[in-house]
DNA sequence: ACCGCCGGGTGCC
DNA sequence: ACCGCCGGGTGCC
């Protein structure tokens, strides 16, 4: 059903298939999309999780001779169907980890197999014990993995052919066949005889925790000066960060599970070795928490390493001869020398006699700049400079720059280059020479959500200084240039996740895919890490010299997740998706420990990261002031009770009759349709105008009165805030349709699941019949307005309101000056609290996602400034904006409704208690008394204590999802 | 493959 | 000899 293909028409992964990878599973794909819950914990995946391992057999490999893969002793191999031999449709490859070809499986073996692996029955995995120097043919031990189910199937076909699995051995349900070898297992296996250690759920998900938890290194704590281009002075975490990526990028060392041996280099997972020097990434993960930085961080790297052309000569003699001066030598000998020396300018190191030999060392690269006195900014800045001052060299040479206040005293830009700067288009920032002889990729291409863009252009303009030639190019919107070169003479591309995507997707005009970057930054990297949406396969399939994700969450629920990151950043052998399964994913999540040691020691090894609560230097990163969260609760008027009621009684009989007929998730739509209208009259009546939708299901409709109905349900579980995703794609919705049977999916996803499913497809959802002519599309949104209107008529006020109002008068009395959000998932709730705040004389603003965002902008920015006479309330829909929203101007946070993702708040909170918040942010949950809202709290807390215990456990079964859906529907509507 | 298998050459010792 | 035996050709799927 969810078919995937890991295989070369993805365009990820390598040329190679795995058809054992290749499907998920009809019987297993019951992820629900959570309505309530809103983590993916139950992913759609191929379900690898729940494999076990079968048995092992032991076969041969032929035609070694034909072939030019070659392999180890011990070496993992890939088993590949080949269905259009010529000779044998039977055929079953045997690749090794590079994807070489090695051979083939014996015919006779192939036969079973084949048959085991086209009908998915099983995995089969391989090792060749003897696997150097054969020249003919090879043993291979075979392992195979499937569900408990299949296992019978699996063993009575061997049996037809004359095989009989051996059982797994004890100890070796890890799989990693060390223990079946009679040979010497690779160095990374427990030894023979050992069985692996195994840890409980507990340990595993401790362990899970601490593994983004404050990496700390040598290399990841010592600081670097930014460059004194950026107009501001770096914080000290941030500082870290930038030495840390100026390392990474400069990275000379193998990447981690390699070694060198006898003039090889071999992986110590998978025992693959080969001539070459493997690629190490440069780059990697800057896992910062929101709120950190992550953006001045990425403009100063920018600025600081920069690439002149060849390929990286300059920076890493600069770098490598940097630390080994500063970093290394010096530490060593002077103990705890403090960081802050490590950074010392040339001039300012001359005076010491230790530093005579810096300045030896390094004017044997840089004579120009040593012999010529630095110029000052103002005696520089338009002389063209002449001789040795490249543009590149100014950029690079910030890394030796002492900061003298040399950096602060350069002038703020000036308001036209900041207009210039945020139209889109190519905007230069600055005037100074650049030298475009140069060769070689110079650009970076930033990624970016939409919601950040503005932030983008914003921190560029704000924190680089004049005196940069900075081209920067936003590539978006309709009028975007499509010439590769034009993109190729930028210093910085610009674009979004969609606009990466939407590129990508439409036949090869992506100038964005035609160009080698030099670097290239997923600002929300976890963006991608869903490996079949069309995003992540886009960003797969950029050509870049360094590659960099900056995420606040780069594991959002499980270990899976991790996968499309490293596979970005291109770590051999892991963008294999076979190789990171069975060397990591799987060892860990069967609970190996050494697999886990594996993990961390990848992790550490790539990623920088750092929590708001992290020390540096035992002060906290980030001195945040207070949050406090209070809930209020709010009685509902006589008047008010009784509609709530009414309705109430109404859809409690209904959902008891879809009780009683076992039919509740059939009838999906409705039950939030109910629970939507009566949240929706928690805060205000006129909210819940829509009630003729939800009059009985009746089958009987014609087409048109059906479509109506439909379409009627989708927008309603489109706009009831429940969080909806693809059940698919477990990403958010694009292109909706709805379902005959009720359900939304993405339109592509659906598509496909009923294209692989040919001719009987079913709901993933209810398993009802599902036919590509019946899906209904969501017409243009136009709602909005009407209610809007429709509420501006007849205005009333509603017991939450009345609530809102004391509160924020109240407020006003005690501090006219402090600004409050004001947040809501009901964008028509947002729409009728503008009367009162108008009539009571309040001057606000106003963010929703229907806003362009061109006037988001304009929202933030407004909302935003400390002027006189500026907003102090915000409007704010709940889900606007996404995670770069950055509105510290508020302290004062009125959430009118609760969400069903206690995350999804405390999403919304973050966006004023942040960096740059200066006061004590005091929040403020209306909850009405004896409501869904309090069962909705009651459902929030068990869900954060899932959250927290969930890392790393097993992935619930289908039956649990849907007990646990049912019985949150129970406590919901008081059943 | 220092095998097995095939098929042509050959045929007392 | 409708055999045995020899030795060259050959060899994945």
């Amino acid at each position: 059903m969810f078919s995937k293909n890991y295989g070369p028409s993805t365009g990820y992964g390598g040329n190679r298939t795995y058809s054992c990878y290749s499907s998920g599973d009809v019987d297993s794909a019951l992820g629900f999309e959570d309505f309530l819950y809103t983590d993916d914990t139950s992913g759609t995946d191929e379900d690898l999780d729940l494999f076990v391992l079968f048995g092992n057999l032991r076969g041969n490999v032929v035609g070694l001779r034909y072939y030019t893969g070659v392999v180890n002793n011990n070496e993992m191999v890939a088993l590949q169907r080949e269905p259009n031999n010529p000779y044998d449709k039977n055929a079953v490859k045997v690749n090794n980890v590079n994807g070489d070809q090695v051979g083939h499986i014996k015919k006779e073996l192939a036969a079973p197999l084949a048959y085991i692996i086209d009908n998915k029955l099983a995995r089969v995995e391989g090792i060749v014990p003897y696997g150097a120097k054969n020249a003919f043919t090879m043993p291979i031990q075979m392992s195979f993995w499937g569900k408990e189910e299949n296992k019978q199937a699996v063993l009575d076909r061997l049996k037809m052919h004359g095989f009989k699995m051996a059982p797994p051995l004890k100890g070796s349900e890890l799989g990693f066949g060390s223990n079946l070898l009679s040979g010497r297992a690779g160095p990374s296996y427990s030894a023979p005889g050992h069985t692996a250690v195994q840890m409980t759920t507990e340990q595993l998900k401790s362990e899970f925790d601490k593994l983004f938890e404050d990496l700390k290194e040598d290399d990841k704590t010592r600081e670097i000066q930014g460059p004194e281009v950026i107009g501001t002075q770096l914080l000290p975490h941030q500082k870290q960060a930038l030495a840390w990526m100026i390392l990474r990028e400069n990275n000379k060392e193998l990447p981690p599970f390699w070694e060198e041996r006898n003039n090889f280099f071999y992986n110590t997972l998978t025992n693959f070795a080969e001539k070459e020097r493997p690629e190490n990434v440069l780059g990697g993960i800057l896992a910062d928490d929101m709120g950190l930085g992550k953006t001045l961080t990425t403009i100063a790297l920018i600025l600081a390493n920069f690439h002149n052309g060849k390929p990286l000569p300059v920076e890493k003699i600069r770098c490598d001869q940097f630390y080994k001066v500063f970093g290394a030598t010096s530490v060593k000998n002077e103990g705890d020398l403090p960081v802050k020396d490590h950074n010392c300018n040339l001039e300012s190191s001359t005076s010491s006699g230790k530093s005579e030999t810096v300045q030896a060392q390094l004017s044997s690269f840089y004579p120009e700049r040593t012999k010529a006195k630095k110029p000052k900014y103002s005696e520089r800045s338009d002389s063209e400079e002449s001789e040795e001052w490249l543009p590149q060299e100014t950029r690079t040479s910030c890394n030796f720059q002492e900061d003298t206040g040399f950096a602060s005293a350069l002038a703020a830009p000036s308001p036209a280059l900041k207009k210039k700067a945020k139209q889109k288009g190519t905007s230069s920032i600055q005037l100074a020479k650049r030298d475009d002889s140069e060769e070689g990729p110079r650009t970076t291409l930033i990624i970016c959500p939409l919601s950040v863009l503005s932030n983008w252009i914003d921190q560029l303009e704000q924190h680089i200084s004049p005196d940069v030639h900075l081209n920067l190019y936003v590539y978006y919107g309709p009028d975007r240039s499509k010439d590769p070169e034009l993109l190729s003479r930028q210093d910085i591309v610009l674009t979004t996740y969609n606009i990466l995507a939407s590129d990508y997707g439409s036949r090869g005009d992506s100038p964005l895919h035609k160009l080698k970057w030099l670097r290239v930054v997923l600002d929300e990297g976890h963006t991608i890490r869903n490996p079949n949406a069309l995003q992540t396969k886009a960003a797969l399939n950029l050509e870049a010299q360094r590659r960099w994700i900056l995420t606040g969450t780069p594991i959002q629920n499980s270990l899976k997740d991790l996968w499309s990151l490293l596979s970005f950043l291109k770590l051999k052998p892991f963008a294999d998706r076979e190789w990171w399964h069975r060397t990591i994913q799987r060892p860990v999540t069967m609970g190996d420990q050494a697999g886990l040691r594996r993990l961390q020691s990848l992790i550490k090894n790539i990623t920088l990261r750092r929590t708001k609560m992290s020390k540096i230097k035992g002060k906290p990163v980030l001195e945040l002031p207070e949050r406090k969260v209070f809930i209020q609760h709010v009685v509902l008027t006589e008047e008010e009770r009784q509609i709530y009621q009414a309705v109430k009684n109404e859809g409690k009989l209904a959902i008891s009759r879809y009780f009683s007929e076992g039919t509740v998730l059939a009838h999906y739509a409705d039950v939030l349709g109910v629970l939507l209208r009566l949240r929706q009259l928690c805060c205000h009546p006129h909210l819940c105008t829509n009630t003729s939708s939800f009059s009985g299901t009746g089958v009987n409709n014609t087409p048109e009165e059906l479509r109506e109905k439909l379409v009627n349900k989708m927008k309603l579980v489109l706009s009831s805030g429940s969080d909806e995703e693809c059940a698919v794609c477990l990403d958010s919705l694009t292109f909706p349709v709805i379902t005959h049977c009720a359900h939304v999916f993405c339109k592509p996803c659906i598509c496909e699941v009923i294209q692989s499913e040919q001719p009987n497809a079913k709901c993933p959802l209810c398993r009802n019949e599902l036919r590509l002519e019946h899906l209904v599309e969501c017409p243009l949104e136009e709602s909005d307005f009407e209610s809007v209107k429709k509420s501006d008529q007849e205005w009333i006020p509603s017991s939450k309101i009345n609530a809102l109002m004391h509160a924020l008068i109240q407020l006003r009395k005690e501090n006219p000056a402090v600004k409050c959000l004001i947040v809501s998932q009901f964008t028509t709730f947002l729409s009728l609290i503008e009367t009162p705040l108008r009539e009571s004389g309040f001057v606000f603003t106003r963010l929703d996602g229907s806003m362009p965002q061109k006037k988001r902008v304009e929202a933030i920015q407004c909302f935003q400034s400390s002027q006189a006479g500026s907003p102090t309330i915000m409007l704010l829909s709940l889900k606007a904006g996404g995670v770069g929203l950055n509105l510290t101007a508020a302290s004062r946070v009125f959430l009118m409704d609760p969400a069903w993702n206690p995350a999804a708040e405390d999403q919304c909170f973050d966006r004023c208690h942040r960096l740059g918040q200066k006061q004590a942010v005091v929040i403020t949950k209306f909850v009405v008394k004896n409501s869904v809202e309090e069962n909705m709290l009651s459902i929030q807390n068990k869900k954060r204590k899932l959250a927290a215990g969930a890392f790393a456990t097993k992935k619930p079964t289908a039956s649990e999802v849907k007990q646990t859906k049912i019985n949150e529907i129970k406590t919901l509507i008081d059943l």
